[in-house]
DNA sequence: CACGATTACATCGTGCACGATTTAACTATC
DNA sequence: GATAGTTAAATCGTGCACGATGTAATCGTG
């Protein structure tokens, strides 16, 4: 018998699950309208970011999308030997690494227009509803990075 | 000027990135709690399985966690070199396999009891929010797996 | 019973994700 | 202006995730 303070708990009883396999099933949803621009899931995130702000250096990027060098370095590189962007150090502070758009890679961004309406299409619901989750996800996700880093 | 029918989208516009990133949270706050265990996250959600219902073939842990053998099959071998369960062809139909608990894997589960309170803790959240929250997001991925499939 | 089709799992290659460490550049203090 | 400390990226090793393919066992049909 499980104890009363912590009783045993089901896959689908975890939140942590219906994230982790949601997030999966995006990917699933993006993938075949990703791989018609040959760009992966978090290559087109990098995207999104540049299109929206040009020249940001990799730490910003990090930032941003909460990952780490070790993440993005190799991934930039990639993005790079695509031709879709250019990493120079910044004559400034040679510590740093500006990631910036090629003209190829600003001109990806017209043919991924059109993938924010496909997901929405996908997910069934209407903006508004969709807004709401993601207003909420976002402040659980909040919460444990602020758990996290205490 | 963005075309009235698809405007430009920032990353905290795309749900996508709400999931993508709160999957990342959750992964921050169980890293240290399951690695106490010595297990990953995706090791847990296996041994979750399994204590709840033990002898599950691969393909059914799989159809659970939306995983394929080439997923699995070396996170099983990983388990199986831990001693937490045993991989053996099911002698009937010897293309299965089926994965069993060892006494090691089955006492493992009361050393994870107090997981899912930490979890909610972090969250921040009533267990009457969290669970709605859970049941939106498994809808959402349902249809998102429901328009991939098709 | 034979044999093509199907099924279950395994294997391989590529790309994230991340802890730990390294390297190079900058800053602060003396 | 030397040097200790800090910072930004890069590097390395391990473990998912997944498309594509391989292999062996089983099934279905003639």
């Amino acid at each position: 018998m499980a104890k009363d303070a912590a009783p045993d708990v089901g896959l689908n009883d975890l939140i942590c699950f219906a994230i982790y396999s949601a997030n999966h099933a995006f990917n699933r949803v993006y993938r075949p309208l990703l791989a018609a621009l040959g760009l992966t899931y978090p290559q087109y995130l990098v995207m999104v970011l540049l299109w929206a702000e040009d020249g940001l250096r990799v730490g910003d990027l990090g930032a941003r999308l909460a990952l780490e060098s070790n993440t993005l370095t190799p991934l930039l590189k990639r993005l790079e030997a695509l031709g879709h962007i250019a990493r120079i150090r910044d004559a400034a502070d040679e510590r740093q690494v500006r990631v910036t758009l090629t003209a190829q890679g600003a001109s990806l961004r017209e043919r991924a227009r059109d993938i924010p309406p496909c997901i929405l299409d996908a997910s069934g619901l209407t903006i508004e509803d969709l807004m709401q989750l993601k207003t909420r996800i976002a402040a659980l996700r909040d919460r444990l990075d602020q758990h996290a880093a205490a």
